[in-house]
DNA sequence: GGATCGATCGGCT
DNA sequence: GCCGATCGATCCG
């Protein structure tokens, strides 16, 4: 059996995006069926509370993302367009607001049964974008709130390598809508050169498009 | 390789 | 009703 060192509640307490940082190349574990799911983290993005004009904070704590107003180190899931479920970690400092949006892992363990979950695609793709990442972990609402903090539990994160400065960029988030400053904060960080990592789609916008009044 | 479009659900306006 | 913190099939070059 798998000896696991789990993430502790004051990694995940601070500034979300000091938070973002310190997630990059630890490991998301999953338990199912008595077997592990494991990848190692290269691609998140942080959201605020209300202050940030993309956030789901923004509808306040009796909204959908009332997890986010909760304790650190729980899971915060959501489904998006219907289709695909997005896992976030709750990440704030003490009494604050905010959470992680994991979008891409490198798998590590579990690969067979990840390849079954996502449809025969390469293992690159797996889970290179966070509606791939649920997919391929069979990660939905279910799980929603659970504590990401506790290794005997179906879900949790354990700690894995650390990365030098040199190893992580940072850009916009994707697809997010929301005032031009904040949409231009880049709060997206990556291991540069890892496949994994999601193409970043984007809406297609011109620069001149970027007035948020419509129509 | 890149652009376009439909799928499909919940929580808002 | 409307529209997303998306993905993959499909079409075009």
């Amino acid at each position: 059996m798998l000896q696991f060192d789990p993430l502790t509640r004051e990694c995940l307490t601070g500034e979300t995006l000091d938070v973002t940082r310190r997630l990059l190349g630890q490991r998301l574990v999953r338990r199912i069926d008595g077997a592990l799911l494991i990848g190692r983290i290269v691609e998140a993005e942080a959201y605020g509370g209300p202050e940030d004009s993309t956030s789901h904070a923004l509808r306040g704590p009796a909204g959908r993302a009332a997890g986010m107003f909760g304790p650190v180190g729980r899971a915060y899931i959501y489904l998006i367009y219907g289709v695909y479920s997005c896992l976030n970690v709750v990440a704030h400092p003490a009494g604050g607001v905010g959470a992680v949006l994991l979008r891409a892992l490198a798998p590590e363990v579990g690969l067979e049964r990840m390849r079954v979950l996502r449809g025969g695609v390469v293992p690159h793709l797996l889970a290179s974008g966070p509606g791939r990442l649920c997919k391929a972990l069979s990660i939905d609402r279910s799980l929603d709130g659970v504590d990401l903090l506790d290794p005997d539990g179906p879900l949790f994160l354990a700690a894995g390598v650390d990365l030098p400065d040199e190893a992580v960029t940072a850009g916009p988030r994707v697809g997010v809508v929301g005032r031009p400053g904040d949409i231009a904060h880049p709060w997206r960080l990556y291991v540069a050169d890892d496949p994994n990592v999601s193409p970043g789609r984007r809406p297609k916008m011109n620069h001149k498009d970027t007035k948020t009044t419509k129509s």
